[in-house]
DNA sequence: CTCGAACCTCACGTGAACGTAAAGGTAAGA
DNA sequence: TCTTACCTTTACGTTCACGTGAGGTTCGAG
C-alpha cells in the first residue's frame, strides 16, 4: 500500500488510488476510467507519475452516480445530464457566495433552484409510475389473500363471502 | 388491411398482426420477435403461412413487460424472471380453478401469493430508495427556497433569519 | 390469377457499457 | 538500487438490445 505523504495525522483529506476507490464504490477501475472518458466524471488529480488521486469529494460524486444509475436505471447519458445539472448547481452556489450584488445573487439562486426542480421532476415522474404499479400489485395480492381467507373457512365471523371478481 | 375471418361481428376476440401489435405497444416488430426469441414472450399463434397472430392476452403481457422495463429499468433478464413469476401465477390460477381438493387449492393459492409478494418486494425496495432520494432533493430545494425568501427581504413578517446551515 | 403490401427467416451491423490483455511506466518498501 | 505490486494508455473483444437489409413467402384485394 502506498505512503501517507508528509503528515502522520489523518484529519487532513486523504487521497485515494483508483484501486481503493473501486473497492469503496463497487465499480471497477475500468468503469471509473470509462466514466471519466465519457465526461461523466471530471478528471481527478494526478500524481507526478500520472497516477490518479481521488478526493473525498470525488468519491461523493461517484457514489451519487452509482446511486442514480441503480435507482433510476437511466443511461449514462441521462445520468450525465442530471449530474451536470448538479455540478452546475454547486458551481452556482460558489458563485453565489462570492457574489455581493443582490440582484446577481437572486439570479444565480434562481438558476440553482431550477436545476434542482429539474432533477426532482424526473424523480417524481418515475415515482408516480412506480406507485401506480405498486397499487396494482397490492390489489392483486389483496384479492389472492381474500380468496385464501375464504378457503380457510373464515375464522372471524364474517359474511359468507360470495364476492367473485 | 387483412380480412376478418368468418364472422363479421366484433365481439369475438380479434387476432392482430405483428404490425398492429407494434403500433399499439410502441415496440418495433424486430423487438417483438427478439423478445420472443429470448423467451421473454412465448410464441404467439401462427397462421398457416407462418404469420404471427397475437391475442389480446398476448398484448396484455407485452404491455406489462414494456411497463416494467420503463419503470424499473431492469435488464430483460430480470424482467424475464419477474414475468415468469407472473406467468406462473396465472398458470396456478387456472390450475386452481380446475382443482377441487381444498388442500391442493390452498397449496396453489399459497404459491401464487408468494410470487406476487416477490414482485411486490422488488418494487417496494426500489420505491423506498427513490423516496429517500426525493427527500434529499426536497430538502435541498427547501434550503434554496429559504435563501431566496431571505434575499427577497421577507415579505411576511418573519424572524430575521440568521440560520446559516 | 395476379400483384403489391406485409410477413417470414437469416444474418450481419451498431451503440452503450464495459471486460480484458498487452506493453510499459511508477511507488515505495527492503 | 532492486523488486514487485500497482498504475498508465492503447486497443481489441464482449454482451445486451435491438437496427437494418437481403432474399424469399404469404395475404388478400381486384
Amino acid at each position: 500500500m502506498p505512503h501517507q505523504a508528509t503528515s502522520p495525522t489523518p484529519p487532513e483529506p486523504r487521497l485515494l488510488y483508483i484501486s481503493e476507490v473501486a473497492q469503496r464504490t463497487g465499480l471497477t477501475q475500468r468503469t471509473l476510467r470509462y466514466y471519466e472518458e465519457i465526461g461523466l466524471l471530471d478528471p481527478p488529480q494526478r500524481m507526478e507519475g500520472g497516477f490518479r488521486l481521488y478526493s473525498e469529494d470525488d468519491i461523493q460524486r461517484i457514489t451519487r452516480i452509482v446511486e442514480l444509475k441503480r435507482l433510476l436505471g437511466f443511461s449514462l447519458l441521462e445520468i450525465k445530464e442530471l449530474v451536470q445539472a448538479e455540478e452546475l448547481r454547486e458551481q452556482l452556489r460558489d458563485e453565489f457566495k462570492r457574489e455581493s450584488d443582490p440582484t446577481a445573487r437572486r439570479e444565480t439562486l434562481e438558476r440553482a433552484i431550477q436545476t434542482v426542480e429539474f432533477q426532482l421532476d424526473k424523480v417524481n415522474r418515475r415515482l408516480d409510475q412506480m406507485l401506480a404499479l405498486r397499487s396494482k400489485l397490492d390489489a392483486r395480492l389483496a384479492r389472492l389473500r381474500g380468496r385464501m381467507a375464504e378457503l380457510d373457512g373464515i375464522e372471524e365471523p364474517q359474511m359468507n363471502a360470495d364476492e367473485r371478481r
